[in-house]
DNA sequence: ATCGTTCATATGAACGTTCAAAAGGCGTTG
DNA sequence: CAACGCCTTTTGAACGTTCATATGAACGAT
């Protein structure tokens, strides 16, 4: 007998029933509490709590006319790609309720972002407006939504509509500034610089991180050489031997993301230097990829990013709220040994030949 | 003038004024075409096509009493540790518009799943049916479902109720036999294996995995050593050198995950073996890991997964499908330079120190 | 006693959709 | 030509909720 009899849940009027009011006095109970006498509140309580009512998403959407969602693309080329797409999909998911609604995550097959996509999730009213991701010049769907009359907050600048303040973001630049001043703090003496080559499409990113940097490096005086590359291990890699021939032991490295500085630790690997004592390294996004190889990172707010974007979207749903101006949310740096001088390298990060140092 | 104006979306009635018939004549057309007589059949199409009329997902649920939607969890706890958990998301919101489905994802802030947050998505009509993620021995909430008579399915086997057929999972065994294949046709000399210690809560997999190269390795005479280490990668390298320390250049080993054939990988440079002429490493799960490292491994077949899931979460809301047991899909050998004896190991794997070999 | 006030609760209506059933047109048949 | 059947289209009802409004009871003031 493997089916299974649907158990069928609590309207409001079965509730209303067996308090022996109306169905209105229900309603009342849970959202009105102080138009409902207290003798019938608790007796309202104690049936809805009984029968373990909660109120139908979809009439109520029906009557609000809102679908209580948010929609939020997945972009299914991209994959797994991103260090913190998924972690902000979760944080996005967890500070859902505290707003008041839910997500629903879809995706498009194709390479480019089908404005389409958006558009039949509106009309079908499955959702009330949009998280972005990814956001970049020449990005159609900014522009797209802003005609709709969609509501929509962004994860990162909207480039071509600098007008726009419905966004949050990382601020780059403190992020490197905190790593600038933490390598000085442990005494490095030099912070070179592995980062992005400007790129035609959301340059503000790199550049963000790169003047943290230069700027704080600037005003200590250990701002050392800088180099670019792409966010591919393998070009890392190679960057990153090139950039350490202009180092020696005792100096730093600043870079981009974590998948870059784990490149910078590979090219030192190779060299015979120890991650930590001989060169210090230090990631941007926080990501797993940090934490595996004890890599001290700059932790992305995504916590906070998640909540800020809800509330901007829901701030736009309730109407009258006026444009806030973007908001640049402060990393967290979180420390591991690659910036530790006194401890040796640990077991799992790449090891030199044996015998060949020490 | 930030505020925008809601367009305001086309109805049924609005189509049905437009055409000049009744609703249930656009209904008709939309779900009963054959009950429309063709002229009037094209009159209404037009229109709906030139209002962008889709139905109302809430109102659809309503009368249904379906809500059309299949509820996820996501692990707030995990985060991202798990390097199968974003790609697989995205393949159920991919595979999720073929069942005229679309997916909730909710999460828990605490570390143990709470039945509460699947309970109130269903009492709150929001979802249908749930895809299960890291079941394992004495998960509370198949048992819980099943009680609730609310339909789920299964990513990995439903550990406490082998009777159930709801789920969907990867064929570990096919996967290493076909790792140990490989290597044998690469001209490895022997295959060790490097997996996981007997779990106390969801050993199967564990199992499988080891018993697909363990009778492979027996039947073609290439059986190494094994061992066994958690799922880390400080763990994984450490064990990985007391394996290394039974091998000598020209054989290989095949790996419970990419993150363990990391630590091969590593412990390996570490010795200043080459990984490819040297040593084979075959790692398991396809993850970003392993194509950023070079690294053979073992696709999930995770988009045939998703689809299954989904595929066995509609017939259960269909109502009469019986249980049709659970689905071994296998997974895809992809290959990297982690297994090619002719190529010198890439720039982006741990290369040991420079003039030491070669 | 009659009237307004206030508070508590109840009823009607509407949101958008689809099932069930009714109704209208038209050709065939007894 | 009335009765029937078929094809097409329309109407009524219901899903569960909440807003707007109506009803009723209690009470103080005239």
């Amino acid at each position: 007998m493997s089916h299974r009899s649907h158990a069928t849940r609590a309207t409001i009027n079965d509730v209303a029933r067996a308090a022996d009011v109306s169905r209105q006095t229900v309603s009342n109970a849970l959202n009105k509490p102080h138009l409902v006498r207290p003798a019938t509140l608790e007796r309202v309580r104690a049936e809805i709590d009984r029968l373990g009512y909660l109120p139908s998403q979809a009439a109520q959407g029906m009557r609000s006319q809102r679908a209580g969602a948010i929609g939020v693309e997945l972009n299914a080329v991209h994959r797994g790609a991103s260090d913190v797409a998924q972690p902000f999909l979760t944080d996005l998911t967890v500070a859902a309720p505290r707003h008041d609604v839910h997500l629903v995550p879809f995706a498009h097959g194709t390479r480019f972002p089908a404005v389409d996509g958006y558009r039949d999730m509106v009309r079908r009213r499955l959702v009330d407006a949009f998280v972005l991701s990814d956001t970049h010049l020449g990005d159609p769907r900014p522009e797209w939504l802003l005609e709709a009359g969609i509501p929509f907050a962004a994860f990162g600048r909207i480039y071509d509509h600098p007008e726009l303040g419905w966004w949050a973001d990382v601020d780059g630049a403190a992020g490197t500034a905190q790593a600038v001043d933490h390598l000085h703090d442990r005494g490095y003496r030099t912070a070179a610089y592995l980062g992005w080559p400007p790129h035609k499409d959301d340059s503000e990113v790199a550049d963000a991180r790169r003047e943290g940097w230069l700027t704080r490096a600037g005003e200590l005086g250990t701002a050392g050489p800088e180099l670019a590359c792409e966010q591919d291990l393998a070009d890392a890699t190679l960057a990153a031997r090139t950039l350490l021939d202009q180092l020696e032991p005792g100096d730093a490295v600043v870079c981009a993301s974590d998948l870059i500085a784990l490149g910078v630790m590979y090219a030192a690997a190779a060299r015979g230097w120890r991650i930590g004592p001989d060169l210090g390294v230090v990631g941007f996004d926080g990501s797993l990829t940090a934490s595996r190889h004890g890599l001290t990172s700059l932790l992305q707010p995504l916590p906070d990013i998640a909540d800020a974007l809800l509330g901007l979207l829901t701030d736009q749903l309730a109407g009258g709220a006026d444009d806030p101006g973007g908001r640049l949310l402060t990393p967290t740096l979180t420390t591991g040994p690659s910036t530790d001088r006194t401890t040796a390298a640990t077991a799992y990060t790449p090891l030199p030949a044996p015998g060949k140092r020490r």
